[in-house]
DNA sequence: TCTGGGGTCCTAGGACCC
DNA sequence: TCTGGGGTCCTAGGACCC
């Protein structure tokens, strides 16, 4: 199976629109005023070389590089190409198509040569849509999307069982998608520190610090084993959210109702808007300086707009009765009845 | 340096039931 | 008066991804 991901996608849209913009540092995120709280959704190239990246404050990526071309974020722009990406692949011969987000996919296909093929998918998607894509090729849905980013730029690679351990075996555990800053601390305290010896691990040994499926999940992604079939049953949302920063902190409970009543009003929009029912509800606060909370309720599937917006100004109580307020953020959520469910998402645990 | 916005899934612990 | 064992449901919180 192949592993496509674009090459910075989203500064790559905006330079097709504007060519001017070639070959230039640029930085797209939030409504492009660096001035203003936001973060980094995409650098080009040229900016990531001044140690500008994603998820780094738009202030701070400003002062960093002051030359950059600062660009908002046009998420409508990114779904057309988007689209036009995945039909691209969806039309390559015998290919099942299993798509992971705005610029990247799993293609299935039975091939002798995976490289021509990869070499096809690029050259077809560069034709189709001016955009360069990397591309990996794995045995295993794990061993497929982290070999891509070893073909990056515009490249391909090949990871399977034969090779994992030696391209991946020295590398640190956060390497492995799926692995982040919190869980490669843990595992660094059971003194698991590469991706060889996660491989080398007991995966029982793992349970009384992950649980029975996190556990057992990670010993085999040290391995890059798992899931070894693209699924491409079309995808059904679990649920949708909206969330807000607030560019001056929220002290005022009558301004948390408002923002709580606004985006509840949104996330129901999007709910309705797909003919589903919500079944709960949950509010996410970021308090200064930077914790969470969460409150959550269950929703009976027979409420209307009405009881649910009443709902969601209980939970807001909830948020109110921590004084003194400091808001920084808030998100709605609203899940969507599990019988619905369809489509495989490989996340966590999933592969 | 200081924190987007949209998602998915897992775990712990308490409440409740038999 | 003290307290089983198993199960499910619910809430809160956490982690990670693009």
């Amino acid at each position: 199976m192949l592993h496509v991901d674009l090459d910075q996608f989203i500064a790559a849209v905006e330079v097709l629109r504007r060519p001017e913009l070639a070959g230039k540092p640029i930085i797209v995120g939030g409504r492009g005023d660096p001035t203003e709280r936001a973060v980094v959704s995409t650098a080009s190239y040229e900016a990531r070389a001044f140690g500008v990246g994603s998820g780094m404050p738009l202030r701070i990526a400003a002062r960093k590089l002051p030359d950059a071309v600062i660009l908002p974020v046009d998420q409508e722009a990114y779904l057309a190409a988007s689209e036009t990406v995945m039909a691209t692949l969806r039309a390559q011969p015998g290919a099942t198509v299993q798509v992971l987000g705005w610029d990247e996919a799993f293609i299935g296909t039975e091939t002798e040569n995976p490289e021509a093929y990869a070499r096809q998918v690029q050259a077809a998607v560069l034709e189709r849509t001016q955009l360069h894509c990397s591309v990996g090729i794995g045995d295993t849905l794990i061993r497929a999307k982290v070999a891509t980013g070893f073909g990056k730029p515009a490249g391909v690679f090949r990871l399977t069982s034969g090779n994992w351990h030696d391209v991946m075996g020295n590398r640190p555990t956060k390497d492995l998608w799926g692995v982040g800053t919190k869980v490669s601390g843990r595992l660094a305290k059971l003194g698991i520190n590469t991706v060889a010896e996660l491989a080398a691990s007991d995966p029982q040994d793992l349970v009384p610090e992950f649980g029975p499926r996190m556990g057992p999940w990670y010993a085999e992604l040290g391995r890059g084993d798992g899931i070894s079939v693209v699924d491409n049953t079309p995808w059904v949302a679990r649920g949708h959210s909206r969330e807000t920063t607030f560019q001056r902190d929220l002290t005022e409970p009558a301004q948390v109702d408002d923002a709580v009543r606004e985006l509840t009003a949104r996330v129901l929009e999007d709910v309705v808007s797909e003919g589903r029912a919500v079944v709960g509800l949950t509010l996410k606060v970021r308090y200064a300086p930077f914790f969470t909370k969460t409150h959550a309720r269950k929703i009976p599937e027979t409420f209307d707009r009405n009881d649910i917006l009443v709902r969601a100004l209980d939970l807001a109580a909830g948020i109110e009765a921590g004084r003194p307020i400091r808001l920084l953020g808030l998100r709605a959520e609203m899940a969507m009845p599990d019988d619905a469910r369809k489509g495989h998402t490989p996340t966590r645990g999933g592969w």
